[in-house]
DNA sequence: AATGAATGAGATTTCATTCAT
DNA sequence: AATGAATGAAATCTCATTCAT
């Protein structure tokens, strides 16, 4: 019976391609894009460099695999709004799950290869942004839009604000790391987060 | 008298060395750092790789002159304040420092650049982001402080206002361009300008 | 059934890292270790640049698998002893194989060679010159000891006969040689072996 | 007046000389031929490349400029015979003549590279050899002679004798320091000395 | 006569990718 | 389907030697 051999020769070939990705992005993140070898990577993942290269036909391929497998954990800004929380309560929240998809996916590391990239594979750089940068936006902009439309912030451009509030945060947690690969979220990080909310409130608060 | 010779020699040596440094600065924004090739630095300045190396030690000596000479147009902030200018006539002129600094001068791909360069050479990065990241921002802080001082912002820390005012220049401007060498300043750069500015004024503008 | 193919594999690969070694040896001894060019080598034993470094890691490492290949034929001193030998006839088989040793595997020409690096390779000498020098006289002496058992030779410090005897052949045989490439044995090598002989015996000749 | 000029720019020519050639031999010792540096060598004496280029054609020359500034101190045998002196006290002092000047001025470092440039340069390696070998020989057989015409050693062929003696102190004393720069003569040099008279007059002592 | 910046040619080494088995 | 040895092309860097001043 052919079928259950297939079937287990399908297994088999998805669990070397995954372990492939995964050696692949550990390497990408150390070594960074150039630095990386597909030897290396090969070794890692306990496959030969053949079959590396039947899965994926070159470096780059395999580069926007592992992006883009990066990219799909977004982070999960559902259950944000619990029965009693203050405004100040859900968007410590928001910030927090926004942070947390920054820091703990290696997004911060990965972006910084991607921007490298930028000259010789644009394409893939505008996808990135597109993936790590305006989704995220969006999934905090829907949380704007429920505070807006239960009177928790003032009506307004959720769009835009949703975009201040990440340059926000990205400025005071993300900048910094993207430069020191041994920058994460610092101690008073949660002080900080309620600075940035105080800034928040006092463009986008409602009045009262 | 050895003297002419030696000016005569030394004006020559000087041009060959800008020459470098400036075929570098193409060669590494055009093809990243790795991808940029000590040869063809060295044809692109009509130089032999030889002399090249008698100027810089190495690629990576070559590419830490190259950001020290892009770190050096910091951009001026002097004269910013004209007699009869609003609160938002001095904001917007500053914002137009900021950007001006960031895009004309390339300093986005170099940041591209460096941060590929975190892994591979820490200190550099490290360096990089005082030079380009952090200078800036103190540059910023100061006029801040001039406004305080006039009254025409609320008393605060400039410190982190000069921040939350970067992170929102950056956040609409920088970042999109960070992901794609084509993107330049918008067509409607004005009136973005103008919006941030309301959202740095409901921050931390004076309360009349 | 892999296993025909690795084994197949593996003979190819021992094979060319057989050739690698071969023109390398050819090198060395034409244009000494700085002389010697990776590429040559490469071309001659018919493998890509890429190939040979697969094979040793560098230059030194293949210079030392080249040493230790020639260092390996030692010279085979066992059945000197025939039934009816005069003392005389076995010493003159041993200085034959002793000289046969030096001046048909190049070793003179690997000598000069691995002299030359002791200033960069100090460790490298050192195992050289126990294998090429040391182990030699141990098999003269081993020689001697023999001799003195059937009391052939006067009894006497062995090791330290085994040292005269081979001064005395390298002053008579070696030493230009080393300084010549074009000097092999010369035709009277016999006249000059037995004046050697007679040297050997005025001093550890039993008394009869 | 001319004259007095031309004297002293030839005398500061010469010092140029003279340090060149220092300068030249302290580099070839310590890093080999291959691993000297023109550049180098001009900097420690104070001179610039082109100067050097002015005195020495080539490497090449300089190198025997070297070679033959070392091989001009061949030792003095002179004065060997005191009144009282045994035949053991005359052949002490000449084996320490030998070994002095053998030690003392980096002839064997020089031989090492020497040797090291026979396949490149065999005629210069042939003129060393009969600079540092045949010649210190020669003076060596003076003195054998001189002992045989006062009866102090057997009649018989005092070149052979002489190369004898100096290939049984070679070995002794000299192929080990030809291998590892840092061997010396040992402590027991007094000691070995004499064991290695014993064998000369063994062979060639009168028969008293 | 002297300088030292500049050079051309070549050195070793690396790596993404292919191919015979 | 899988292997891993082999490759070609290029990269960074060095150095003896020359030349304009």
């Amino acid at each position: 019976m052919p079928t259950g051999t297939d079937t287990h020769r399908r297994k088999v070939s998805e669990m070397k391609r995954a372990a492939i990705v995964d050696a692949a992005r550990k390497n990408f993140l150390t070594h960074g894009y150039a630095g990386a070898g597909m030897a290396e990577i090969a070794h890692d993942a306990d496959v030969s460099t053949a079959t590396l290269y039947k899965h994926f036909a070159s470096k780059e391929a395999l580069f926007v695999a592992v992006v883009k497998q990066v990219a799909r954990s977004a982070g999960d800004y559902s259950g944000l709004f619990a029965p009693n929380d203050t405004v100040r309560d859900i968007l410590y929240k928001a910030c927090r799950t926004y942070l947390a998809a920054q820091f703990e996916q290696d997004a911060n590391a990965l972006m910084r290869i991607v921007m490298a990239e930028v000259p010789g594979a644009p394409q893939l750089a505008r996808e990135t942004y597109a993936e790590l940068g305006t989704r995220r936006i969006d999934s905090f902009k829907a949380v704007v839009d429920q505070m807006i439309a239960r009177g928790m912030l003032r009506p307004h451009d959720s769009a835009f604000s949703a975009r201040i509030g990440s340059g926000i945060l990205k400025e005071i947690f993300v900048w910094p790391a993207l430069f020191d690969k041994e920058i994460g979220l610092p101690p008073d990080t949660d002080e900080k987060i309620h600075r940035c909310i105080d800034c928040f409130m006092a463009i986008f608060g409602s009045e009262d």
